[in-house]
DNA sequence: CGATTTGTTGTAATTTAATTACAGCATAAG
DNA sequence: CTTATGCTGTAATTAAATTACAACAAATCG
């Protein structure tokens, strides 16, 4: 938790001096960072010490060290404490706010995800006889692109986001395939039998799903990631931002693996698409 | 540019001292927040008005200055200056730079985007007849993910990743109609001539795209996002985040202008999958 | 209802940290 | 070899933050 939300989370425990310095400080805090402690209990109409207990109270070693923790909050420029869309807000709140909470679950995802597992999936896939992406609704769409790149490799790559072709694949899937299956909650009942049906035929199943699922207990290898979903739009966002940025991590760490001469097979691909596209050249004037 | 990549680029700049300096501040960044000038200078086996002569060449105020934009720098965890995924990279390494690197991105995107073009083109899509999402290659995915968001709020959209289709679609196309088109380059041919067709039927064509491309004058509206993409990968990563991000956006803003009664239809729809899922509940053992 | 205790706040003293002024030294140019 | 320019450190100064303590307010208990 930074300490912006610190402030606003525990602001009840505050005396009433307390909760003056708390209002300045909310209400301009990029001042603050530039600010003495003089400055600022002079803006919050307080005792110095107040501002020294103030800080003290969040957990820092005072005000100097306060500052530094401030500073980190507004590093991203956070300039919306609550990072929550509200009914109220304009389309410039709205895009700050998305803009934000997607970065900051990128950065708890980051702090959760296990690398040792995406180690182990990188070995996996970069020794698959053929990679299966599969994913229903919303995670249809993470599916594809993680097809969109791995096809760039020249591996055997499918993606099916349609429950029957999807068991059929798995049925015929065998030992040395790779299956991937995607799913935010984990609990697509589908998707677990589909799973299971992998498994069964020695296929080895890689879940981009939260842990201790359902799905996740059908894997041989669960990548999970934690991400604190907003719910109030009832639309899966961060959490699949979130995936895809854990695609492009293991596709990274499979062009890595095989490595630099297998790179300029990728720009090979690359420069495949030069012909349907308008030459940048042809543009500039 | 953060003081990080600012002490790295004008390394060559710094006398002998400053370089050490430098040095022990790289080597430590996370020390350094928390040192004193007295201690930093020791560490650096240089005398404090050193330190404080290097921090002002560094177009800070002075020492407390300085640390307040180091710790700024380190935010987001930063412990890499440089973001580019490399050869020697292991696990650890890639995982964090392609998560800095895209939170980087969306950064830069988010104080790039135009928040009046986003206000205009949530008008056109609340008041659109019918929504169609057209991307091809890596944009298809995002296309298909902006179909899943728009489908929950039950107007008509359609998404299609086949030329053929998205051309009698855009034929069909009519006054009211809405076409939104993704590319990141901007200088898919099809994909112009697309735009093209939809608007001389009089359809309103949103372009997802890169500002002054091809594509782009095509377009009724253009949502530029000029994300510095990691070219070293040979494939489309930060860029097509931030084009998720902004349909996420979109239909946030989608949501809002369509009031707090429509949100109780989006819930019905979330609601609905729950007969395909597992219950929570059925899993706590 | 008054006395005592607990907690909050500010003043003043102290300590700590950062900055400035200046002098010595090294390096490079004339 | 001499002079000038620039870099570096010592010591003095100034600014900032913290601590100790006293006064006051509020709440609790007899």
């Amino acid at each position: 938790m930074n300490v912006l939300e610190k402030i606003v989370s525990s602001v009840t425990s505050f005396s009433k001096s307390e909760r003056k310095v708390a209002d300045v400080i909310l209400a301009n805090p990029q001042i603050t960072i530039h600010s003495s402690i003089a400055a600022l209990a002079k803006m919050a109409d307080v005792s110095e010490p107040t501002v020294n207990r103030f800080c003290r109270r969040l957990d820092t070693k005072g005000f100097p060290d306060f500052k530094l923790h401030l500073a980190q909050s507004l590093a991203n420029g956070t300039p919306y404490v609550n990072r929550h869309v509200e009914e109220e807000d304009g389309p410039e709140a709205y895009t700050a706010k998305i803009f934000e909470s997607t970065m900051a679950a990128l950065d708890t995802a980051r702090q959760r995800v296990d690398i040792n597992t995406i180690n182990r999936a990188v070995d996996v896939l970069t020794q698959a006889k053929k990679i299966s992406f599969f994913g229903l609704g919303a995670s249809a769409s993470v599916a594809h692109d993680a097809q969109n790149k791995f096809f760039r490799f020249n591996v055997p790559v499918v993606c099916f986001d349609d429950i029957v072709m999807q068991r059929m694949s798995a049925i015929n899937s065998s030992d040395g395939d790779v299956v991937v299956c995607i799913s935010h909650t984990g609990r697509t009942k589908n998707l677990c039998d589909i799973a299971a049906i992998a498994r069964e035929n020695d296929a080895t199943v890689i879940g981009i799903t939260a842990y201790d699922s359902p799905l996740a207990r059908e894997c041989t290898l669960v990548l999970s990631l934690d991400v604190p979903e907003d719910t109030d739009m009832y639309m899966p966002m961060a959490s699949r931002v979130a995936q895809l940025v854990l695609i492009d991590i293991l596709a990274t760490g499979f062009t890595l693996r095989r490595g630099s001469k297998f790179r300029e097979n990728l720009k090979k691909v690359k420069d495949s698409l030069r012909g349907s596209r308008f030459e940048k050249k042809d543009f500039t004037n």
